[in-house]
DNA sequence: AGTTGCTGCGCAATCCGTTGAATAAGTAGT
DNA sequence: ACTACTTATTCAACGGATTGCGCAGCAACT
């Protein structure tokens, strides 16, 4: 639906090629959209025959030739067309949360050791997050005030995410201490 | 992917429709994972098929009959197995979120009123959330444990997202104030 | 010499999800 | 009387997304 959209935003800045897009979705925009490169050169293509963007190949060598893509002024219509209209509210699909609704099939220690795991994870983006921003910080965030807003969208996300993880822990830790009926479907 | 074990934690506490449980998508476990109806009805087919689920035929008068499913011990293995291996991390595809990032090309005014809009919602939703919650609180906190802790990070999740927009607010306020090289792409 | 990893592009099959519609009967409101 | 909503299920078409594979060459490590 929106993938191209997140394309030609970042095509926006700067000329680029899939592989590179690619990058860009596994750090910067992935805070927010991800994709995978097939995904990423299905869509290039067709924004192509759309002439959303248009791109001029480079023969390298060492490396293999690449395509650098760039947007059209067509491509640019589309994306301040979109940008206009409403956003459809985003669709929750979080397969840990599944597992914490159905918690009462597993036992604690499995569900404390994928918490862990999972905030493992969280707490790695946020420093990545972290760091970013203070970057910004330094430099220019004036200019680059859209990029220091979703990052900061990025650390509170991930901030109240390990709060939670907090909460699970001690509601656990309690509910261990004065034991409690053992399901009986299991 | 997931969607079928969604619907087997559905049922492990009761028999239910498919009509049943759109209503539950669209409520409880909407929180945390969302589907229509279509593709409920369509995943408990293959369920039935699978024999992880069995139906019963409900004929009713004054209204349609339903087929009312429960779970079969092949399904609860299969969720006990699902259960046990760790969960891919959620993707994340967030449109007003690729919009922010693209911000450069709007106007304050369109991006503070459709920010106001995805407000609304969000404070909507914290409101039956926490009404919810505090429902259990009075009574039964310890049984519903993990009803309990999946409002908690709905709320939480609610509560950051506010926090942020009001960071947005004045990002933007401030940037009025002393106004700003226009892009010269645009 | 062999493996792994990075840069770079692409195809095909399949599955998941969305949109839109149809059917059918009852209830509640204007 | 007409409209709209609720209960209840299902089909068909399309498009988006994932998985798996293939090609190709260079760099760097073991």
């Amino acid at each position: 639906m929106s993938l191209r959209h997140a394309i030609l935003v970042l095509l926006q800045d700067q000329e680029a090629s899939g592989y590179d897009l690619a990058r860009e979705f596994a750090n910067s925009i992935g805070l927010v959209w991800n994709a995978t490169h097939q995904q990423i050169y299905l869509e290039l293509g067709k924004l192509n025959d759309q002439s959303m963007v248009k791109y001029r190949h480079i023969p390298q060598d060492g490396k293999p030739d690449k395509k650098l893509y760039r947007i059209t002024d067509e491509g640019r219509d589309e994306l301040i067309r979109w940008l206009r209209k409403p956003a459809a509210p985003p669709r929750i699909r979080d397969a840990f949360m599944v597992k914490i609704a159905g918690g009462d099939l597993s036992d604690s220690a499995s569900i404390l050791r994928e918490l862990d795991d999972q905030a493992d994870l969280r707490r790695e983006r946020l420093n990545t997050f972290e760091s970013l921003a203070s970057k910004l910080d330094d430099t220019s965030r004036d200019r680059d005030l859209f990029t220091y807003l979703t990052l900061r969208r990025g650390i509170l996300d991930q901030q109240a995410w390990l709060h939670w993880a907090d909460e699970v822990r001690s509601a656990l830790k309690k509910r261990e201490e004065r034991p409690v009926s053992v399901p009986t479907s299991v």
